[in-house]
DNA sequence: ATGTAGACTGTAGTCGACC
DNA sequence: GGGTCGACTACAGTCTACA
């Protein structure tokens, strides 16, 4: 599966662990919507600065967010 | 530390333990030079897409590349 | 072998709207 | 609540060149 498939699914993942709705997410993590959406069907390409807002916006570090069988 | 930063410490540290070159990496990675030297010094907001190519090309996991100290 | 600069192209990321 | 589209702006990433 491709990287950006498995981030998007990381983040779904933990966003509904954490029972939040995108909207939630996009606000806590200061992003746009529709940008969560695309991201979560692996649709974009996201940037470092990103991936760790939305880990803070969901309570992980980058190292456990990264921590799963999926990224080995 | 930001986030930039801490990634390009990464590479640069795993670069070094491998011996290779910016110009070894940027070849292997298929990145410009010139690139990954802005990345290792914190300059650049990377895309996942990226980070994974480097990864590979480093011969470790996303999960090895963010299992540090740093990402906690 | 690395850092940086400048000009360029492609795409990340925003925003509003509608389903 | 979530998916997607279209138009926009900002910046990621390329390439050449020189220190």
């Amino acid at each position: 599966m491709e990287i950006k498939s498995k981030i998007g699914n990381r983040i779904k993942e933990l966003r509904e662990i954490k029972q939040m709705s995108q909207k939630d997410l996009a606000y806590s993590a200061d992003l746009d919507r529709s940008y969560i959406a695309s991201v979560e069907n692996g649709k974009r390409n996201i940037s470092i600065v990103n991936i760790e807002k939305i880990a803070v916006a969901l309570g992980v570090s980058l190292k456990e967010f990264f921590n799963k069988q999926e990224f080995n």
